[in-house]
DNA sequence: TTTGAGCGA
């Protein structure tokens, strides 16, 4: 049987994340995923997840776990969550030569409404001996399709975040001023689980992005003036690149104005 | 530290 025993059996189901097999999901998934990539501390997804035709032996009930550091071992995320009586099975994924964390893995419950109840209880709050904030989303994202955002991203970049910094403060920082926000993340680094000291904020209207560019900055989040700058727009679709026309002619001119300096420099020597 | 981000045999 796949579920975890209540109380001290730990270790046990420890053995078994190892052993279980799981049984590999459809092809197709059940129905759409709501797309929640960052911590939205407070903000339950208002969409009806309930499907016209249900079906409850396929339906996805396993979240993705990711910044783990690399303590923080099955046993641990075991023990983070067992109180739920939800958790079916952990697995965190390893490197195959140092069998070192990747950083992330995989939490199956006994339900697909457990794991939304974990998903929106746990997601961005912050997790037992760690310092940091569990990062929770629903698993098997559609390959091709991991931000298919119907609205266009207004985000913003946040530098000079003291330590202390978290998702959440980092929104509620934003929250009073602009109500259209929708996340806030900080970026941590993996090694060492603390922050790096800047990180990002997405907005719902582009106008608030543009008032926020201006009017936050230098302003206080914990105990430092923020540092608000454009973020870097990875979406492809949204960014045409004609820069490597002007960087190639920006090179060029480059060559030509050194062969051109030479020329004078040899000149005047002579 | 100053422009994230990671989905399993």
């Amino acid at each position: 049987m796949m579920q975890a025993g209540p109380g001290g059996m730990a270790q046990q189901a420890n053995q078994q994340y190892a052993q279980q097999q799981q049984q590999p999901y459809m092809m197709m998934p059940p129905q759409p995923q709501p797309p929640q990539m960052w911590a939205t501390s407070a903000q339950p997804p208002s969409q009806s997840v309930a499907p016209p035709q249900p079906t409850s032996a396929d339906e996805v009930r396993t979240l993705w776990i990711g910044d783990l550091q690399y303590w923080m071992d099955e046993n641990y995320l075991y023990t983070c969550l067992a109180h739920t009586g939800e958790v079916a099975s952990v697995k965190v994924i390893r490197n195959k030569q140092t069998s070192q964390s990747e950083g992330y893995g995989f939490i199956e419950f006994t339900s697909r409404a457990g794991a939304e109840r974990v998903l929106q209880t746990y997601n961005g709050t912050i997790m037992p001996n760690g310092g940091q904030n569990f990062r929770l989303n629903w698993a098997t994202l559609s390959a091709g399709e991991r931000r298919h955002d119907d609205s266009p991203d207004h985000t913003i970049f946040v530098g000079d975040l003291a330590a202390d910094v978290t998702d959440y403060l980092l929104q509620e920082t934003f929250r009073a001023r602009y109500p259209s926000i929708k996340g806030a993340k900080v970026v941590i680094d993996r090694l060492t689980g603390r922050t790096k000291g800047y990180g990002f904020v997405r907005f719902g209207d582009e106008s608030e992005q543009v008032r926020a560019m201006t009017e936050m900055q230098g302003v206080l989040c914990s105990t430092r003036p923020m540092r608000i700058g454009p973020a870097s727009n990875k979406n492809p679709s949204t960014q045409s690149q004609p820069k490597g026309c002007q960087e190639a002619l920006s090179s060029r001119s480059l060559e030509l104005i050194s062969a051109e300096m030479v020329t004078i420099l040899v000149h005047g020597l002579v």
